[in-house]
DNA sequence: TGTACATCAGTGAACGCGCGTTCACTGATGTAC
DNA sequence: TGTACATCAGTGAACGCGCGTTCACTGATGTAC
């Protein structure tokens, strides 16, 4: 109907500038590649049907990525940017204070990984060494690194003769968060149940945690 | 050379009485998969290699399985049961006192998914839904029974009066055990480094917890 | 003790399928002049 | 403004491969009599 194929839309919301003959299909393939995880696993995606998906020849992806364990790599990759945007926001530099804010930050991480399974596992699960690519590792790290900031600002709060190592409560926090993620909070079958909230089980660990280390909690509130 | 073909050994360390033609095909399967997992995760390993390495026509494992996934549910359960009994033995019954056997239990989860990381992928991450059988849930939940065990006698050392709940204390040690096994003491590629061992991890993690909770620790001794 | 039969673990050939990958190509876009 | 050319994203046909699965079969073991 339209005259020209570069009338934009047509269904389509691309993420970005339209390209050249398909629009944007490294974008596409990204985005299939992220269904088909989410739909089956890492294990169950493979680089025909994300070309198929994509509406597109099966040579066609080469053009984009090397391999199948590039394209995962991408998807990992950009799940750890969204991650970081994720808690960063959740964190907000520990307003209004460094407490509320790590609780915000612990339900931020559980609901990424429960809103966006795909992305987690390949950021987890999937078995992509970090030292797949520099870009990757330091996409890991940004992510890390807000975790690390928060644990900076919780070990400020303490006095300087019992303050702890901020990278092993960064860790800690890391651990124990992403533990409960893998293991309850994840949206497909695998999960296990609880008797509580994957959200209430980390808010509560993490608070028994810092009292464990000193930091001046309020008083014990009953759960729920 | 041997007259009879039922002359033992030949090589082979059977795993239990010897069987029909191939001699205890199902345990050789099993073996079989548990070596293609660890070299390849368990998403690159298939029915036909499984058989191949079994030395036995690809029709064979049919008659022992329905399918690849009751072969890797079948190392699923098979690895809780090893999980429970290293498990049990590290505990053992909280000898000498309850904090150094869950000193021991920690070290015991990590070597598990270090040394036997096929097992452990394919009990955690392997996407293999507990409600596949009742065999499997209840292997999984014996394994975590030892856990549970281990934080009633922790509760049970403190005063009535601030006893945290039992299974929410159980939940948070199998959390950040998962949680740094996952993370930071697998075998593969996958594994991000850390600047201390993950047992000192674990323990530095696990003693911060307990203070927390109220838990009389010893007073605290130096990282090392 | 020996014979006939039942059982069933494992065979091997065969099949359709989808995957990964290659290749020469096409045709839309961008650019030099 | 227009023409000729370079670029390169995507085509579509083709390939070899290994997988999952089936099937009628074989032959060793176990058992009834």
């Amino acid at each position: 109907m339209s005259w020209s194929k570069r009338g934009g839309g047509e269904g389509e919301e691309a993420g970005g500038a339209r390209g050249y003959h398909h629009g944007n299909l490294k974008e596409a393939l990204l985005r299939a590649a992220l269904e088909l995880i989410a739909q089956k696993g890492p294990a169950g995606f493979t680089f025909a049907e994300a070309a198929r998906w994509a509406g597109v020849s099966p040579a066609a992806p080469y053009r984009h990525f090397r391999d199948r364990d590039e394209l995962l790599a991408n998807v990992a990759l950009r799940g750890f940017e969204r991650f970081e945007v994720v808690l960063k926001r959740a964190w907000d530099d520990g307003r209004p204070d460094a407490l509320a804010a790590l609780d915000r930050l612990g339900k931020a991480y559980l609901e990424f990984a429960r809103t966006e399974p795909a992305y987690y596992s390949a950021m987890f699960e999937a078995g992509i060494p970090l030292a797949t690519s520099p870009e990757l590792r330091e996409a890991g790290d940004h992510a890390f690194a807000v975790l690390r900031g928060a644990a900076e600002k919780l070990c400020a709060e303490m006095p300087p003769t019992k303050r702890p190592p901020t990278l092993m409560v960064a860790l800690h926090i890391w651990s124990i968060s992403h533990g409960i993620a893998s293991l309850f909070g994840r949206g497909d079958a695998a999960r296990r149940t609880l008797p509580m909230s994957a959200e209430e089980l980390l808010e509560a660990g993490v608070l028994v945690y810092l009292r464990g280390l000193g930091f001046a909690t309020a008083t014990e509130k009953p759960a729920g």
